[in-house]
DNA sequence: TTAGAGATGATC
DNA sequence: ATCATCTCTAAG
């Protein structure tokens, strides 16, 4: 599983906001039922089966962007969402997308406000973040991943619940929950 | 501090 | 009908 890999790597924009990942879901349509791929490929999804390291974003209970990255050969459906960034530049960009209360650790603390803070949209669907002509990228500053990872019940899904296929950096204040329960 | 409900639209 | 969510509001 790849997925645990994009903890502590940097997504930035190309007008200079940038966090660091610290919260992911994995979801992958062969065995997973609350993956959006696991019914095969459609219209919406089908960036998903495509290349790896490219961007798939939708639209969320008609009122959010979610962001994912597709984190699987062609052909497989699978991707990570980002769950929540911890702000490190362009923090006042943030606020002008969120609003210009909301307080630092709000700014990207879950899927939606993430996608806001960095202006994801469906538009941006597709997009390879790992060319540097992107406006939006993933970078790696050096930072590994923390170690002995262990992998959490995803949130607010209701199909293949058991899968623990949620990962966070542990203690850190920007994750949208804590730990919750592992599922047993 | 937590709990509940409503908003809102794409998808199948 | 079902959602990979957020925000507000009200109560404790």
């Amino acid at each position: 599983m790849v997925a645990p890999r994009l903890l502590n790597k940097i997504v930035a924009t190309a007008d200079g906001r940038a966090g660091r990942i610290v919260e992911v879901e994995a979801y992958e349509g062969a065995r997973d039922e609350a993956a959006h791929t696991f019914r095969g490929k459609t219209a919406r999804n089908a960036v998903m089966f495509g290349a790896p390291g490219h961007l798939y974003v939708y639209f969320s209970y008609g009122v959010h962007w979610c962001g994912n990255v597709v984190c699987a050969p062609e052909g497989v459906g699978s991707a990570v969402l980002l769950r929540a960034l911890e702000p490190i530049a362009g923090l006042e960009a943030m606020r002008m997308a969120r609003g210009l209360r909301i307080v630092d650790r709000d700014l990207c603390r879950g899927p939606g406000r993430l996608a806001q803070a960095l202006g994801m949209t469906g538009a941006d669907t597709g997009m390879d973040v790992v060319a540097a002509s992107s406006r939006i990228q993933f970078l790696d500053d050096g930072t590994p991943p923390p170690k002995a990872l262990r992998g959490l019940p995803r949130i607010g899904i209701s199909r293949s619940m058991a899968l623990p296929w949620r990962w966070i950096v542990p203690d850190n204040r920007f994750v949208s929950r804590g730990p919750g329960k592992v599922a047993e």
